[in-house]
DNA sequence: GCTCCGATGTATCGCACCGATACATCCCGA
DNA sequence: TCGGGATGTATCGGTGCGATACATCGGAGC
């Protein structure tokens, strides 16, 4: 109950509009062409938040030029407010769980680029903690287990392992890499250890 | 609202106790050594579940013989009945959408066991148009994208593309292996083609 | 010129299911 | 002996997906 748990729709939605306005059509698209490999954003929830944004008052109808509109079919394009702003940039603060779970992780990634550095390395080896406790627990429970596993359950097994294993082995080269850079940056200590 | 559409842990639930009669504890505990890799079952949804399944008459609580337990801990271990065994095979049978979304797949896999050879092709096969499906909506709205892309939203796009061309990739090889397999079996047209 | 169809567009409802939480008992080690 | 961790059952709140409904627009075909 913190603060925002869960809400992946709302860093999404303000991530998208800090780029340019949109309306709730187009919004839907551009998520799902980021994202739509990982998640698949429905209008079943995007409505409902865009309405709970604008009752907090983080983001407003945006009035195209009148005079330019000629044929004017019906369509809302909303777009930040400061507030909105603000609560956008609190959200990508935010290295908890939060950002490192499933369903969010791909949403905070996919605008890395408004993160902070040193958040940004949070998240990323929080992704990889939350990974690793995963492999943990899936590979002593298999250990643990007596019975023989039939073929298709531990090719299920093999394959959920090896997909595991890739996107950690994929996180640790973006550590790499953050580190590499953040050193780069500030080279305080660069022959250091 | 057809019949049983996305109720995966009715399958997941009732699999399982198909192999052993288990208490909610252990059948969590089972599923998400099995699945963890996947998804994550909770109690949250288990035991209404459970006690769906209860009231259908699919699954009943099994008595311990008494005479065994001493220090007896209240514990309900849960069994199927003949309508579970027959609604089993009846979802099982079943390969529609709902064996091949993200979420049931795993589910429906864990099972194959089980599974008629021809129904495990339909399932593999359909799995693979959704995900080719998937990569076509991503790279052409990727294709269509005016802008230009930052280096952290590229390398999201690249490691979700990859992910998703592995998996077809995994998924040939078992529709081969299923071929080939199914092919040795009722040699009719072993030299065909 | 007319019509049909698919894309564009806003919106709601049902409901599956997860996370957190509460609470009770058992067992084991300090 | 006492506290913590595993075992065990159960509920509640809430997120967000899928299906659906319903309008309008532009273009393809005849």
């Amino acid at each position: 109950m913190a603060s925002g748990q869960g809400r992946v729709l709302e860093l999404a939605v303000l991530g998208s509009l800090h780029e340019t306005p949109l309306h709730g059509y187009e919004l839907r698209k551009r998520l799902n062409a980021l994202l739509g490999m990982f998640r698949a954003f429905s209008y079943g929830s995007l409505y409902p938040c865009l309405r709970s944004l604008l009752e907090q008052g983080l983001i407003m109808e945006e009035q195209p030029a009148p005079t330019t509109i000629v044929g004017g079919r019906s369509k809302i394009v909303y777009k930040l407010t400061a507030e909105g702003k603000e609560r956008l940039q609190d959200l990508l603060t935010q290295a908890g769980p939060s950002a490192w779970e499933d369903e969010s992780f791909g949403v905070h990634f996919a605008f890395f680029r408004h993160t902070e550095a040193e958040v940004r390395l949070r998240i990323l080896e929080g992704r990889r903690s939350r990974l690793e406790e995963r492999l943990d627990a899936v590979r002593t429970a298999l250990a643990r287990t007596r019975e023989r596993l039939d073929s298709y359950t531990l090719e299920l097994q093999r394959h959920g392992l090896e997909s595991v294993e890739r996107e950690v082995r994929w996180l640790n080269e973006l550590i790499a890499t953050e580190r590499r850079a953040s050193a780069e940056e500030s080279p305080d200590r660069s022959t250091d250890e």
